[in-house]
DNA sequence: TATTGTTATACTCTATAACTATA
DNA sequence: TATAGTTATAGAGTATAACAATA
């Protein structure tokens, strides 16, 4: 409209919002119905159980979730709350607080876990080829770590001394 | 974990969520800066703004925008207070509220887009050759079809007889 | 002085249910 | 009876700034 470009690569940015929005949307429905449990929580939950030893600290959970602090705070309150999650002074650096999940975490994950690859499929994977989903995870791929070599747009943007 | 599957296949579903989450979360800033509005209040003028007539009944512009209808709404209440849209009863359906796109939202809209542009530009398109795009595009393009087809989870979804 | 994390607060978005009015 | 939309209200997520503690 003012700054023209290709029309095609703006259609494409369109389809992509509005697919993984849908996606998002019925996810979240998943989750909260299988496993009380919001997504970005389920999300959270997820990392945890595949990281090693089972936990991370505040920091590295939150890396990759494009949280501000005070958000994930507030989500580790309520995970821990629900004892989903432990959280402990890291012995290596005093500063840091470890985040651990729980046998009752993991179980909620694997509650969750089963259902939610039902809804991706139907959703997301079942109209293309198994060619495509090659593709596209290689492209979905490259951007991401693009994005991430990017300055941080959430948790790292603390303080921007102007 | 649970329901094993191909692990590929979720690692694409991840870095497709991933990678949006990243772009969402840095076009809602400019969107902001640059035109004092959400992401989604952002995508409901650009939605009118290319409708025939430069107006939608609220359904139609709901639809697509995965929304409950209050949250509709609240944020056709929250642009025509701004100035940006304004409402009537439709002559066709005395039910229907008609959403019509003022100048001002025009030159909203026209204020935001090079910058939002530049974002989904640097974000999305510069590690994707031109080949990716248009791969990326027709993918994209079938899944947000095969989703629209699905039964709809937001706004239809109204009274639900159990 | 920089970093990790928490707290308090306020704001936005979203969802549910009850309601009005028209088809 | 079904559909279009609004209202009221409550809840969840997010962000900002001020703060304490450790590196």
């Amino acid at each position: 409209m003012a700054d023209a470009l290709e029309p095609e690569q703006l259609d494409t940015y369109f389809a992509l919002m509005e697919s993984v929005s849908l996606l998002h949307h019925a996810v979240e429905q998943q989750v909260r119905a299988a496993g009380e449990l919001s997504y970005i929580q389920f999300q959270l939950l997820a990392r945890l159980a595949d990281a090693p030893d089972r936990q991370l600290t505040m920091t590295a959970l939150a890396d990759g979730v494009v949280y501000s602090r005070s958000g994930l705070t507030h989500q580790a309150g309520l995970l821990e709350k629900a004892g989903l999650v432990t959280r402990a002074t890291s012995p290596d650096d005093q500063r840091a607080t470890l985040v651990t999940i729980t046998q009752a975490g993991l179980d909620r994950v694997a509650a969750i876990l089963p259902g939610h690859v039902d809804v991706v499929r139907d959703l997301l994977f079942d109209p293309l080829s198994k060619e495509d989903l090659d593709v596209l995870g290689g492209i979905m791929g490259r951007v991401r770590d693009h994005m991430r070599a990017q300055p941080p747009r959430s948790v790292s943007t603390r303080k921007r001394r102007t």
